[in-house]
DNA sequence: ACCCAGGCATTGG
DNA sequence: CCAATGCATGGG
């Protein structure tokens, strides 16, 4: 047994119900009660343990990918909420950590595949194109890389449900010559100034890039529909809020955006 | 057979 | 600058 310290508050169920709820994702697949992933080659299994996480195998690599997959470095700890509405949702939700994507590039492809589409519909397209490109471990398959990706056509992306459009904006991703590492140490609003200019990539995209990936406590995908109906029913009258009026909300949730958005959209999508 | 779902680029005013 | 339009799949 290896084990991983995520800081607690932290809720193993509550994390990874992310990845059950919208269907199966073959690059972070849910199997028997633990999380399998392709890491260097090499199939990881994540699963609560009685001390803590369990990776399997463990080493540098699947440990910072373990605790990305679980959130570990967000600041929950200083999350404590005094908004009336807000407060009672984050004690029910306690120990929730917004899962990470690990990987820039399945992070941007992976916004991509849910521009406008329901979410089950973008796994189902991103599962085969996973499939189709991603090298099979045991149970999961890796994320498929740029490097492989920039050799296909568009006909290929097309088969396997992307619209044409999409299809294009995958392939320029892949071929394009992005710096990450530089990318990922520039302010919030340089980084989506960057993240812009690529053809596919809007402010909502640049949005979850900051939150879901970079982690960035101030995130707030001001134009997401579900965080729209989330915000709305939770605070507003009836009507589904604007995105204007849903960014004018960011201030309200200082400094902790991000953390709040994850935290409306589970809240929002279970009920107490 | 519709309609909507965690957008974006393009086109035309 | 704002409004209208087409796009892909899956579930209701």
């Amino acid at each position: 047994m290896a084990f991983v310290a995520v800081p607690q508050p932290f809720d193993f169920e509550l994390t990874t119900e992310r990845f059950r709820v919208f269907g199966r994702d073959l690059a972070n697949l849910w199997r028997e009660g633990g999380l399998h992933r392709v890491v260097g080659g090499r199939e990881v299994r994540i699963e609560r343990a009685a001390c803590g996480v369990d990776v399997e195998p463990l080493d540098g690599e699947t440990q910072r990918v373990a605790l990305k997959l679980l959130g570990a470095e967000f600041d929950l700890a200083g999350f404590e909420p005094t908004d009336p509405v807000l407060a009672p949702e984050v004690a029910r939700l306690r120990g929730l950590r917004p899962a990470l994507a690990p990987d820039p590039f399945e992070m941007l492809v992976g916004a991509i595949t849910a521009q406008q589409i329901s979410l089950r519909a973008a796994f189902a397209v991103r599962n085969r194109f996973v499939e189709r490109f991603g090298v099979r471990a045991e149970q999961a398959n890796a994320f498929p890389a740029a490097e492989r990706v920039a050799a296909a056509t568009p006909e290929e992306l097309t088969a396997l449900g992307f619209s044409r459009r999409k299809a294009e904006y995958v392939l320029g991703l892949a071929r394009a010559d992005i710096d990450y590492a530089a990318l990922a140490k520039l302010p919030d609003d340089d980084v989506k100034t960057e993240l812009v200019r690529l053809p596919g990539i809007g402010e909502w995209t640049a949005d979850w890039f900051l939150a879901r990936h970079l982690a960035r406590p101030r995130a707030w995908p001001a134009g997401d529909l579900a965080l729209r109906h989330a915000v709305s029913d939770f605070y507003g009258d009836g009507r589904v809020l604007s995105i204007q009026e849903v960014r004018d909300f960011a201030a309200r949730f200082e400094p902790f955006q991000n953390l709040t958005a994850h935290y409306l959209l589970a809240a929002h999508r279970n009920p107490g």
